[in-house]
RNA sequence: GCCUGGAUAGUUUAGUGGCAAAACAAACCCUUGGUAAGGGUUAGAGCGCGGGUUCGAUUCCCGCUCCAGGCUCCA
């Protein structure tokens, strides 16, 4: 989740330097604001030893961390707090703020640690403390309410109970978080209700089920995924792709192994810096090996194998390559998030004056890569050192690759936001961050400029002086991984992948028995051609057959009956049905004629 | 890892402190059909795993595993 843009919105006084000041809140986050109050009064006046911490407006909604102390909630609970809500809310004609003394204001929260410790923050940095009250609840609050909560805040509804660490931090307690939302009327706060539903319906877990795509089997392990073959299929078909497209952009190919020796990642420096990502040590021959969790060290290698020229720059090497991580057990969800992943990655090396448009020549194939998979829904992330984390390399070297990249972004004119804490501990990078049917955002591609693993690795080359040259390296995976990327795919299409991606292309429905000889040789003629088809013949009617082929979301439907049978001609028919899994119904068309509209169609991506 | 929930045929779901139910899918039979489910028959789970309480546990309790939504973290 992304510190800077989601959650970084007003907090009840927290954290103003990322928060949405007062004068910039929609109406809707006031709205949601003055909610998350309501529903801490509410908490109050049921739970009365609670203490409230913090209760922001967010994205779709607000919600309001709360230390229960030794009572559970649950999420059969939010009933109760709900009816309190719209008990309150009634003598809430209007919400006041008003400035208090640092004295004032901890006498108010004395026995709330929460706010306190928010006071101290304020006071350290030399703001006016204010608190809103309405009815008798009062809150340390910056403001940002609506004018009369009785008469606005009507259309809200608790949602769902998470635990939250206070502050963000794993290290503090675990607060009781409690989700809601609020609009301005009864429409939309159902319409949005609805949205939730129906994203439900393009789970990428429930349609990789459904389509059979990939399996997620428990006796495997967690966070380990298997590919069915229609799954296979789509990713197949994309590194296919990828390869092709790389080869164009003058990357050259690679494989490397799975394992390698502990002190190469010792070198690299993950062994340090990135160890409880990756799995124990494995001893073979009386040597520690590792699982790789990345494959820049085996890259180095390729490019430490000769000497280098200048000339020969840029080296890009890529590799479709399998990595394995620990990701906690809480954190893994379906194919989005797994505990091997297989990266489109490659390295680029390259002199530092080849920087900049190595850059832009990778974050060019990245938007093209989104557009090919018509996504548009999508935005970058410059991720900048935060101070409080452990890096590699010199302030030097750092500020160098960030003012790169700002000048690379600077120079197409992208959108980007800042976000510090983001960066990988060798160097700044960007990322593309796509949401998925719940609006959860997740980072897919990535580039990253590195000047510390040629540092590490001692990579260098022959300049034109004929002096030694330490070469720049950029990482990059454009699409991130294909598992977290055909899971955002999946939802993306909603399961009807476009033609050039569906694992089967093409459904023979044969009208009945008597013609199931024809669509098999239909079917023959259609796979010659490198046509991904089916017969579907399990002697059921057509209706029967046409549903099963639209459920599994088969782009297009072939009708073969006593109609097509009358126009064979060397085997196949001349004429036949077709219809879409959309429903439209082509009627009777020339068969040749449609098999070369189709692969014009897969040829362009469609 | 942490918080809150959950786990019943291949799938979706019902249900109960006393022999576990349905739909779809499957197999077989009848039907041979023209654009989203033709009809019938049969088989299929002992209720995630391990303990406990009980005359008796799928149901109650405890632990574990896995899943979901969050938090933290990340491709």
């Amino acid at each position: 989740m992304d510190k800077a843009t989601v959650f970084g919105t007003v907090d009840g006084g927290s954290n103003p330097s990322k928060g949405t000041s007062m004068a910039r809140m929609t109406y809707l986050e006031k709205l949601r604001h003055t909610a998350a109050h309501l529903l801490a009064a509410a908490v109050l006046k049921l739970y009365p030893q609670a203490k409230i911490a913090i209760g922001p407006p967010i994205e779709n909604g607000f919600y309001y961390d709360i230390d229960f102390g030794e009572t559970k909630i649950s999420e059969a609970d939010l009933q109760k707090l709900e009816v309190e809500m719209r008990k309150i809310i009634l003598s809430w004609k209007k919400i006041e703020g008003k400035k208090v003394s640092e004295k004032e204001a901890r006498t108010l929260f004395a026995d709330n640690p929460y706010k306190l410790e928010l006071i101290d923050e304020i006071v350290h940095r030399k703001e006016k403390i204010t608190v809103y009250q309405s009815g008798d609840f009062i809150d340390l609050c910056r403001g940002g309410h609506v004018d009369q909560p009785c008469k606005e805040v009507k259309h809200f509804k608790l949602l769902k109970i998470a635990g939250a660490y206070w502050r963000g931090d794993k290290n503090n307690k675990m607060l009781t978080r409690i989700y809601g939302t609020a609009f301005a009327s009864k429409k939309e706060l159902e319409h949005y209700l609805w949205q939730i539903e129906e994203a439900k319906k393009r789970d990428h877990r429930k349609l990789g089920k459904d389509l059979g795509l990939f399996l997620i089997p428990e006796e495997i392990g967690t966070g380990l995924i298997i590919w069915t073959p229609k799954g296979a299929t789509i990713r197949r078909i994309i590194e296919d792709f990828i390869l092709k497209e790389q080869t164009k952009r003058g990357y050259l190919h690679a494989y490397t192994p799975h394992l390698g020796k502990k002190s190469l990642w010792q070198i690299s420096g993950h062994w340090d810096l990135y160890r409880e990502k990756m799995y124990s040590p494995m001893k073979i021959d009386d040597e520690e090996y590792l699982i790789k969790p990345m494959s820049c060290p085996m890259h180095m290698m390729i490019y430490r194998s000769k000497p280098r020229s200048y000339r020969d720059l840029p080296l890009r090497i890529a590799e479709t390559a399998t990595v394995y991580r620990y990701e906690q057990t809480g954190e893994l969800t379906g194919i989005l998030r797994v505990r091997h992943i297989t990266q489109d990655d490659a390295h680029i090396f390259c002199r530092e004056d080849q920087v900049v448009e190595e850059f832009l020549s990778v974050f060019n194939y990245l938007k093209y890569l989104l557009k090919i998979f018509k996504i548009d829904d999508y935005y970058s992330r410059l991720g900048l050192r935060s101070k409080h984390e452990k890096y590699l390399g010199s302030d030097d070297l750092w500020k160098k690759a960030e003012f790169e990249i700002v000048k690379a972004l600077k120079k197409e004119n992208v959108p980007y936001i800042t976000s510090e804490g983001d960066a990988a501990f060798y160097g700044p990078k960007l990322d593309v961050i796509i949401k998925d049917s719940l609006g959860r955002k997740w980072q897919a591609g990535t580039i990253q400029i590195d000047f510390m693993l040629p540092e590490r690795f001692n990579l260098e080359y022959i300049d034109r002086d004929n002096k030694k040259k330490r070469p720049v390296v950029i990482h990059r995976a454009p699409l991130g991984s294909l598992e977290r990327f055909i899971g955002l795919l999946i939802e993306h299409y909603a399961g009807a992948f476009p033609v050039w991606l569906s694992p089967v292309q093409i459904a023979i429905l044969p009208i009945s028995e008597r013609f199931t000889s024809l669509a098999r040789a239909t079917n023959a003629y259609l796979v010659s051609k490198k046509i991904r088809s089916v017969v579907i013949d399990d002697g059921g009617t057509l209706q029967k057959k046409i549903r099963q082929a639209t459920l599994q979301k088969i782009p297009y439907m072939i009708i073969i009956g006593a109609k097509e049978a009358e126009t064979i001609k060397n085997e196949v028919p001349e004429i036949i049905s077709l219809r879409t899994r959309e429903g439209k119904d082509f009627g009777q068309v020339k068969f040749y004629e449609f098999v070369d509209r189709l692969i014009s169609q897969i040829e362009s991506f469609l």
